[in-house]
DNA sequence: TAAACTAGGACGAATACGGTCGTATATAGG
DNA sequence: CCTATATACGACCGTATTCGTCCTAGTTTA
């Protein structure tokens, strides 16, 4: 467990495809078909990126997705935060929302501090530092399958 | 998301507060009762803390658990680890385990980066640093609930 | 006007999770 | 010896969440 949704991931891969498209904007259709992501499910993704400010989208024939802001100040804490939700490491979070075991609670301080350090390290990266696919590059083909498309990352069993 | 489970979070709950009651056994009825959390789910959690070397469960009328370890050398991560399986923050985890889209994947290595600084965020917390409550203290009446025992954190709906 | 795109709601399937039940086994004490 | 209180463990179930699909509507360019 403590693992990134589908859809945080998928979010993290188009900002690393978007960020190396540049000023061209990128398609929902383009990402998908790159990463084999299922186009109807990474749209949702993109425009809740676009809903929170990370991405604009530009829409009509040659529209597609664009960063809202610079790659450097997009951390992956924000986009996760973005698809996923707040990140807690419990139900009772870190806010004042106190749950009713509150005085028989054990482990609220040590598990705060534990989340601080894991909210620090997806604060210090941002999607500049993602590495990319660039969309003008060739579409590497792994091993040898003779450019057959083969099932991917995304749609694992 | 990126949240431990209930039964994660039970864990770390009872070694807290094994660790705090020494060489006596603590029961899993008595840490059920104490924290709120359902018997017979919390006495799986214990057992499996036992098959991984983290408790060690003396049987019949006067048994319990205690801890195997000394308390500073069981870690957080461990104990997640142990309870909710291997800490991956994808379903292509850090191992050599490549997943098919491997060579159309963007984002790997930095979220292998940010993986390995949850883990040793995980990893530097102990279940010593653990704050407890001691089983000779009298249990602590949230509120005014004029000792009524109320909804507890482990049964939020 | 047609084609390619974004926007977004509704819905179903699969899965993970939390929790319960039943039964077997071990141990201390009367 | 017998009973009460423990752990051990597998089977089961309901539900919440997640993942993915379908369908419709609106936008822009050629």
């Amino acid at each position: 467990m403590l693992r990134l949704s589908k859809k945080a991931d998928y979010a993290l891969i188009s900002l690393a495809y978007v960020a190396a498209a540049g000023d061209k904007p990128a398609s929902a259709r383009e990402i998908a078909e790159r990463h084999d992501i299922p186009l109807e499910l990474l749209a949702k993704v993109l425009q809740r990126l676009v809903q929170r400010g990370v991405l604009r989208s530009q829409q009509g024939i040659h529209g597609g997705y664009l960063l809202a802001r610079p790659a450097e100040t997009v951390t992956v804490a924000e986009v996760v935060e973005a698809i996923d939700g707040p990140l807690l490491l419990t139900v009772c979070g870190s806010e004042e929302e106190r749950c009713e075991q509150f005085a028989k609670c054990n482990i609220r301080d040590p598990l705060h501090r534990i989340r601080e350090r894991i909210l620090s390290a997806l604060t210090a990266c941002t999607i500049a530092e993602l590495g990319s696919l660039r969309p003008d590059e060739p579409e590497p083909v792994p091993f040898s399958t003779g450019g057959v498309a083969i099932a991917g990352r995304a749609r694992r069993p």
